[in-house]
RNA sequence: GGUCUCCCGCUG
């Protein structure tokens, strides 16, 4: 059983969604593990319903297999479904409240995110770092800032949602400076945030640079590309990316 | 072996 949830999960991250669903329904036997894979499977695709029906058809649940569903609700904007679950769970763990803080502060309910935050029970890097991508999202950068600062402990995620404070708040110079001076690692996301930002600033001559000088690409790096050259009303150069870009969806 | 936080796009 091992070993078909490392399927699963495999045909799952790829987005192979019929396959993976098709290897679950194949199996002779389930675990609470590959039930949870798949129902965590559905909410990555979007597909809330198909993970609920599926939640609620699994013989018993345990903690994960409740975050499972709480943040499939979460992360396709079910929130009053999302509370519902939060409320409904017989035990909460870290991740649960992490959770619940995300669900707030995509909402746009920064207060409601702050008294999470600051009534849960322990708070964590992640919690830190979603409060700090709380406050980034509403636009409130010196409260970001605020909260980067205070922080007890930085990691990639939260220099990374630094960059994308600076991003969005048109402080591309700074970025810049974060990123080449002040953080100790980097990582595609890095990068990836400072093409966006020198694409929003119509900088794509910087945008090129970093381009071409990171060490690895992902998806997002290629449609960052090609969004920088569209905003610069580049059609030949978009076009190009277009058509070097490995994936295409 | 399954769950939370950071980048682009799509959904808008």
């Amino acid at each position: 059983l091992v070993s078909w949830t490392v399927m699963l999960d495999a045909y799952a991250r790829t987005g192979q969604i019929e396959a993976a669903k098709a290897l679950f329904d194949s199996l002779p036997e389930r675990d609470l593990v590959v039930w949870t894979a798949m129902v965590d499977a559905y909410g990555h695709e979007g597909r809330v319903k198909d993970a609920a029906d599926l939640f609620w058809s699994t013989p018993y649940h345990d903690v994960v297999s409740w975050n499972s569903m709480l943040t499939a609700y979460v992360k396709n904007g079910f929130y009053d479904e999302a509370r519902d679950v939060f409320q409904t769970m017989p035990q909460r763990d870290l991740v649960s409240w992490n959770a619940l803080l995300v669900a707030y502060a995509q909402e746009g309910e920064l207060a409601e995110a702050e008294r999470v935050f600051s009534q849960m029970p322990d708070c964590n890097q992640v919690s830190w770092n979603a409060m700090l991508a709380a406050y980034a999202q509403a636009g409130r950068a010196e409260l970001a800032e605020w909260v980067f600062e205070e922080m007890p402990c930085k990691d990639l995620v939260s220099w990374n949602a630094l960059l994308s404070v600076y991003a969005a708040d048109g402080r591309v110079e700074q970025a810049r400076t974060v990123i080449e001076e002040r953080m100790p690692h980097r990582s595609v996301v890095s990068w990836n945030a400072m093409i966006a930002a020198y694409g929003q600033n119509k900088q794509l001559r910087e945008a090129k640079q970093v381009f071409g000088a990171m060490p690895e690409r992902n998806h997002a790096t290629w449609n960052a590309m090609l969004v920088a050259y569209a905003d610069a009303g580049d059609a030949v150069g978009a076009t190009r990316v277009f058509h070097t870009m490995p994936d295409k969806n």
